[in-house]
DNA sequence: TTGAAAGCGCTAACAT
DNA sequence: ATGTTAGCGCTTTCAA
């Protein structure tokens, strides 16, 4: 079933087929109603190859998860990525674009996965949550090409130049930290996310000027160096614990990390948190799954996905050329932990 | 960039450029050569909506998640579907194809959902991860349209036209409720999915059976009608207490329900597995994410998405005509629960 | 307000 | 082994 077939069996040309489909002013009430009904009736919809051909607009949009496989789906946190792809999915979709998702192949270098990712043509555009170290090829290639693309996360290279849509994670991180130095705590340990990523370094920004605002010194034996994973959060309040260094309260990079250093410390007796504060980023399921229900920063994960795509194709359709930077607000979540 | 361009600095005609890409044996290896370098100089691809046009292929195929948002990424088991939808990308991008994923929008009824996935025409087939009962409307319009599909879990109705991968659910509940009995458990309660599922009512059956095959009846005071979350664990288990009735293990429907049903008993005293064993179904990282670790029935969930796909594939291009049912093995991981 | 016709970039049948 | 040519099903001038 094509154009023609409709045209033919409303009688009349397919251009003015085209034009009802498209909402082109310029026909008559009479015919476009009895085009409608003779496409409502053949259930036609118009082949997409055709009209890309010709338009040059694929209404599809690319969306990238170029973290390594195992960290974004598996143990701890399917959770973010799974409410970020629901957030684009749902915008995509209420401006009628179809979600093309790229995930790495477990068996594929990032090189190889970028390459896949540029050489298909079907996207008008693509959103990226990535850490973005990694993906210079990505990146460069993208803007040389002039392909619309909206980061989530902060880049640590062309920043003025990337659109993108995060959280202030700075300012997050000194409201967490300031909220344990209100609660008493002195000796305020960080278990800090990937230092590679945004998110990680700007976190850990805050975690250091609370400190320092609060006429206290930054002390890197409270410091250790982490990833956004339970298991590193286990690890590292491991580390901090053989340090000897006393401490009262972690600030952790995230929740899962905030999961695994709660089992590290009740496992050698600690009481959370009597002995020792905890708290988190990002407000998943976990944080009241378990007692104690973790105190933490909760970010609009769904919305953060939501908005990036409302820029992308705002850039698609070419309005508001220039990048755009948005940081959407935090909260800070109250509970047993600290 | 297009074929033209190439063959123009190729010194070929465009149908040679054209073999060159689709590898036909037709041609030299000195113009081969030739083109290639020209290809790979230019970074050319080419067009897909061209040649979508031409050969009435896409190499995209679309993977349904059709169950209630709520349900699939939400709170429990983001890691279910999260891992189904790797296998599933990883074998697709082996074979050529890209993905376009489809996730039912809050705001749109199941039926919208369904008539927005037909009306797109971008797809050679599609994989479907979703309770069956509700989409008749998809099942039947894509057996009337001839498209290619597979389902991830048995159909409740046209079983035998329907291509599927699950595993044995049945014998998988048996084996696990045959593990409670040689434990001396003869007060064993089960807690369902939902029951407008294959896999819920499945996963009963086996129960049922394990049940009678030990020479016991199946008391209905031990079976609560559930769904396959967390909370309803919890409240199940809540409504086994209640009754009174005594019980010493719980088959749960799913690891989801198994935690809530361990929630629900620790709360009031019970310790697990003294008082009462439990055992799921998944095998998801929750179940050894908290103490006791879970006892469960691990299914390969990766595999499953990727057995569909290379099902789906094989029907794409029409290897394999007939409708194929897959059923994967399981296997009885024991742990503290039991 | 409508129709005729050109052309988007590719593949494949046919010719050579 | 390579080139020529006719579409694939749409949108979009241009003309009427």
């Amino acid at each position: 079933m094509k154009l023609e077939d409709i045209a033919e069996k409303a009688g009349v040309s397919r251009s003015t087929v085209s034009r009802v489909i498209n909402g082109d002013r310029y026909v008559s009430e009479k015919t476009r109603h009895k085009v409608l009904e003779v496409i409502e009736n053949e259930g036609f919809s118009p082949n997409p190859a055709a009209r890309m051909l010709v338009t040059q607009r694929t209404d599809v949009i690319g969306v990238v998860l170029a973290n390594r496989v195992e960290e974004v789906f598996s143990a701890d946190s399917p959770y973010y990525f799974s409410n970020l792809i629901q957030g684009v999915s749902d915008t995509a979709h209420d401006h009628d674009f179809s979600m093309l998702l790229w995930l790495e192949h477990s068996r594929e270098s990032v090189e190889q996965f970028y390459q896949r990712i540029l050489k298909n043509r079907l996207m008008d555009g693509l959103v990226i949550a990535a850490s973005v170290t990694r993906e210079n090829l990505l990146l460069n290639s993208l803007l040389k090409s002039q392909t619309p693309f909206v980061l989530l996360g902060r880049p640590l290279q062309y920043e003025d130049q990337i659109s993108y849509v995060s959280v202030d994670n700075v300012q997050a991180a000194q409201m967490a930290v300031q909220h344990l130095l209100a609660q008493g705590r002195r000796r305020i340990a960080t278990i800090t996310g990937n230092l590679d990523d945004a998110d990680g370094i700007d976190r850990l920004e805050g975690y250091k000027r609370a400190i320092q605002n609060a006429g206290l010194t930054v002390d890197q034996a409270l410091i250790t160096e982490g990833r956004f994973t339970r298991d590193w959060g286990y690890l590292c309040a491991r580390t901090l614990l053989q340090r000897g260094t006393p401490i009262d309260a972690v600030f952790a990079g995230n929740d899962a990390i905030a999961m695994g250093a709660i089992q590290a410390f009740t496992e050698v007796g600690l009481r959370v948190p009597d002995d020792i504060a905890i708290i988190g980023f990002d407000d998943l399921p976990i944080a009241t799954q378990n007692a104690p229900h973790l105190t933490t920063i909760r970010q609009p994960i769904l919305q953060k996905g939501a908005r990036a795509t409302i820029l992308l194709i705002d850039l698609i359709e070419g309005r508001g050329q220039q990048p755009t930077q948005i940081l959407l607000p935090t909260q800070l979540v109250i509970r047993q932990s600290s």
